[in-house]
DNA sequence: CTGAAAGCGCTTACAG
DNA sequence: CTGAAAGCGCTTACAG
């Protein structure tokens, strides 16, 4: 009883056994697998209808032990608290999966354990690694590229500048802002900083506070939130009280910084947004769009992004060594929703005291 | 210059590689790796050493080709609107990886490409599979159990009864729920169902409504959201308007549904939300404390109920042929929000339209 | 176009 | 306690 317990699971197809079924050589049958490899047409179909129908899959281990390749992406995610990512995630697997792909997470809760995640990971030789997280040490990253897995950074750059990254033109995004923010009377400007270390962060404020300046503002002021969440945000809301000067339009980092600023700055100082201050996010994320928050955005060009990663993918998944590039598509749409307006430009600064 | 191309990547260090260097055989190298193998302390010891040195890893897909397990979890999601969601999968994933378990994702956009993407997964023969998604067909879970992959339900139970399941006790939080809302004044109950093939759903409902009949009201009247995501919840509340007599408290299927409707009911209708009707949802997601909200709802038993999971997936992982059982855990404390009031016994119900 | 053989990196009876 | 050998399920030169 304890010894051998009934089985009911029926055993797994081998190449063994289809080849027996066929009449074939194991040889012949595993190159029916493979469209370059040379087979008759006529032998191929018979070898694939019958696979299908004895449900036969090539044992992807036995297969990787030679190819050296694995049909593995590793997925490197950090805290998904901002909503951009998890939809992210979830497409980019489906259509990686499409791609034949398999998708294999890396998460730890505490950024430390980071590392030790990648290192699980890359024991199964992950033939590409997709980066999600905010954050990914250059040891890390430099680990993977060893471990013979490419890197792909998406939405933000790798902290050293090597390795491949899709994301969008961050500084035009910033600077359409700007724009759009002086186009309709804003003088005053704040941008709220997330996370220093990010490229996205830091080609945003560029784009935003040069555009600013050029069109002869004071530069804006910076307020530190210091991560990409909403009670980053919203801290950094409530830090709009020792900002000198009157503020009439304020650039946050992203969605989830800009929602939380939002709040902070209604619940913690009793300001109204749009009346007292404009607010600007970025990302477009779903929720900007729901009545509770009604979010004016840039949004950034998601489908593209994925399906320029699963291209990036499906080429590093056949060839390794691809030299680095860097994907830059062009920002989305600003999408003006309720929490911006315009300024009389006679009208005073309403609010000295902001 | 095509044909070779020079590869900076270090070359994976194997048993070989290590045997060698030690002056051992392959064999007692192995067997270092195995607690439970026959090994002098010495040598073991010796071998870890210098495993760690050479930064030797036993490459786990031949290590599967032997064992027949993976310390792969298959781990199932559809979509992850609902933000209860990526929480859970990063912790768990998080977890399950400290335990030395690898997390692989099955993903699909639209619902009838789950079971193409749990056949991908099947390949790399997960140990086990979690599901994470409201779906799942019955096809497809007993072609994981038939891959010798037995499948937990996190946060609800197996369509057809069997198989592994980690939840909270639903009922009885419907029935907190009831109690709550009849305790502070309220009389005329309304549930919003979301997914009716969901046992989440289901034992919610039956709890809620149950135990307001019990208590002398009326049977509460139902309104179909049909899914459990913001949107459904948005035209839920729409429906309010069709609602006969007037309703002073609603119970929502989740909080995510719960946010929808609160909106939709404010926007739609009109209406004051706690003002003209109480609501409470169920899950506390982050989302249901930001000030936007400020949800009524009850909680659930997240940390312990991932922490059952991760257990069983590690019996699991030992040993494939458990019996199936079900796990129910307390549900947590209703945590009152600015969504409810209480409604004086004397006053009239106040919109009759509703 | 097909088949027999070697080998990927491991584990595990089987001897010693 | 250790080692030599077989074998997991595949792919791929190498002959034919």
């Amino acid at each position: 009883m304890a010894t051998k317990q009934k089985d009911t699971r029926t055993a797994r197809v081998t190449v063994k056994d289809l080849a027996r079924d066929l009449g074939m050589s194991v040889s012949t049958v595993s190159r029916a697998f493979y469209p370059d490899a040379i087979v008759a047409e006529k032998t191929r179909d018979a070898v694939l209808k019958r696979a299908a129908e004895l449900g036969y899959r090539p044992n992807p281990f036995a297969q990787s032990l030679i190819t050296k390749k694995t049909q593995i992406v590793g997925m490197v995610v950090s805290d998904l608290t901002n909503p951009f990512y998890p939809e992210v995630m979830t497409h980019l697997t489906a259509k990686l999966q499409e791609a034949g792909m398999n998708v294999m997470l890396a998460a730890a809760n505490e950024p430390e354990k980071t590392d030790e995640a990648v290192d699980l990971l890359l024991s199964y030789q992950p033939d590409l690694v997709i980066v999600l997280a905010v954050t990914l040490s250059s040891h890390a990253q430099e680990k993977c590229e060893n471990a013979g897995a490419p890197c792909i950074f998406f939405n933000r750059l790798s902290a050293n500048g090597l390795g491949f990254g899709v994301s969008c033109d961050n500084e035009e995004g910033g600077r359409r802002v700007a724009d759009f923010l002086i186009d309709s009377g804003h003088k005053n400007l704040v941008y709220v900083s997330a996370f220093p270390g990010a490229s996205t962060n830091v080609e945003r404020q560029n784009g935003f506070c040069r555009r600013a300046v050029e069109r002869g503002l004071e530069a804006p002021q910076i307020i530190e939130a210091g991560y990409f969440t909403y009670e980053a945000g919203y801290s950094a809301g409530l830090k709009m009280a020792d900002i000198p000067g009157p503020i009439d339009g304020v650039f946050c980092a992203n969605d989830i910084v800009a929602i939380g600023f939002i709040e902070g700055v209604q619940e913690g100082l009793g300001l109204s947004v749009p009346e007292d201050l404009s607010v600007v996010g970025f990302d477009n994320i779903t929720m900007a769009g729901w009545p509770s928050h009604r979010l004016t955005t840039i949004a950034q060009p998601l489908e593209e992004m994925m399906q320029a990663t699963v291209e990036l993918s499906r080429e590093l998944a056949r060839e390794r060594s691809l030299a680095p590039r860097i994907n830059r598509l062009a920002p989305g749409e600003l999408v003006q929703r309720k929490t911006t307006m315009p300024r009389s430009p006679a009208k005073e600064t309403p609010h000295a005291e902001c």
